[in-house]
DNA sequence: TGTACATCAGTGAACGCGCGTTCACTGATGTAC
DNA sequence: TGTACATCAGTGAACGCGCGTTCACTGATGTAC
């Protein structure tokens, strides 16, 4: 019982992740779009049928990859923030590191980041599995605001945002309630540095901004910074010393 | 000679603006990656084989859509700037009024808009026709932001970005030299102004702030001025007024 | 221990589909003498 | 003014292609008595 159906779980996990792998190699040749069963089995060398023992359909194959993508850039900001604070950083310091360590996963995985942050497949409407893994970018950059808010270092803009508050209830209960003054308008202004790090990150990507620059990656972090000031979050700026 | 001539190379251009036309609307309902030319002909009551007469492959006809939407970015941003200028409007009610007049091409047309500045086309390379275009928006940019420190508006920002200067040669061409002090970094801190107004509207247009704002209109213009803010600039913050 | 049965991964042929592109053609319109 | 010729938009059949998905099947492995 237990013996041969390990076995035969443990075979069938190592398939789903080598065909994931697969469809993933494609995905970055030919992009979401073009993903194609047959190419995957033909690169596993397996009838285009035997893929249907692991997924039902092509889509089902986007999904798992969309949440996969999802998860890594999750997972990719998690441990660059823990490893800054392990480090003693300060918030800045620490929301620096989140911000390089996910344009370095998207710079490493362009089309699996296309896949969260590009445009939407089209015909593909994503599962609510998605939603889940979404969010984890999204409690490293409240939980980085919330201790500098907390230790004093969060400077007060020089500007309140007029109400009314535009952000959700099932918002403000992820983040465990509304901010106090001064600084009731942070959870606004917070969002802009979350469109901030994923806009900068595709515009580069994307290629937009080709002959343009000098130093994408000098340039990156000035672009956080700037974005920073504005929930009054000084990153460091000068040489990258980390 | 003339006139025969004439009335066929009208004839021409007409049926030219209706394929574009027809492709654009198959745009917006299978997105760029699956725009078929047998589905354009089907929809004009062609040949499939008639559209070759037009355009020589189906390459050129995303070619000839992505270069009409840059075009049409282009346009909208210099009209609202334009207009904004007309009524006496501050360099930051027409910085506002560009930025909202891109969103809301942006919103009307959201798969021409992910042609120009969603995830590239795989397997697809721009040509260099779509270079000039997409300067458009750049230099309305400039314009704003070069008024606002001639009348002496725009603020020095309190942390100066350190050396050395990011921006290309090509770059300070464009837009006419490179700026004195105060003012070394503008250009740099500019592109940011950029990135968030694409990055902004993009991240809104493919939905990853869906379930998390209340007013998206509203906090677009949150987002805009906290942006603007980085370079010194003030937009108009409260009700839309305009 | 040996045999009948169940499970399940993988096969390979087939389905119907739509695609981009080519090519020889028709027929209308305009031009040159 | 009338006739021979050139231009050119559009046709329709055909090419070769790869796709997602289905289905009856084979054969190995494990299970129950």
């Amino acid at each position: 019982m237990t013996a041969a159906q390990d076995l035969r779980a443990r075979a069938r996990a190592d398939l789903v992740a080598a065909i994931k792998a697969s469809a993933a190699t494609q995905l970055a040749s030919v992009g979401a779009a073009a993903l194609s069963l047959r190419a995957v089995a033909r690169d596993l060398g397996l009838a285009s049928s035997a893929l249907y023992r692991y997924f039902p359909s092509r889509d089902a194959l986007l999904t798992a990859l969309i949440v996969d993508a999802y998860d890594a850039v999750g997972a990719v900001a998690e441990q660059a923030e823990d490893a800054a604070r392990t480090r003693g950083g300060s918030p800045g310091e620490r929301w620096l590191a989140v911000c390089r360590a996910v344009r370095g996963w998207a710079v490493a995985h362009p089309h699996e980041y296309a896949l969260v942050y590009g445009s939407p497949v089209p015909g593909y409407a994503a599962p609510a599995d998605t939603v889940e893994p979404a969010v984890r970018l999204s409690r490293v950059m409240a939980r980085v605001l919330l201790d500098a808010a907390g230790e004093g270092t969060l400077r007060v803009p020089a500007r309140p945002l007029p109400g009314p508050r535009l952000v959700t209830p099932a918002v403000l209960e992820v983040v465990g309630g509304a901010p106090g003054a001064p600084y009731e308008d942070l959870l606004e202004r917070s969002f802009v540095l979350l469109t901030a790090l994923v806009g900068t990150t595709s515009y580069l990507l994307f290629g937009h901004l080709k002959e343009v620059l000098t130093d994408d990656d000098a340039w990156f972090d000035v672009a956080m910074a700037v974005a920073a000031e504005g929930v009054g979050l000084d990153l460091p700026l000068g040489p990258r010393t980390v």
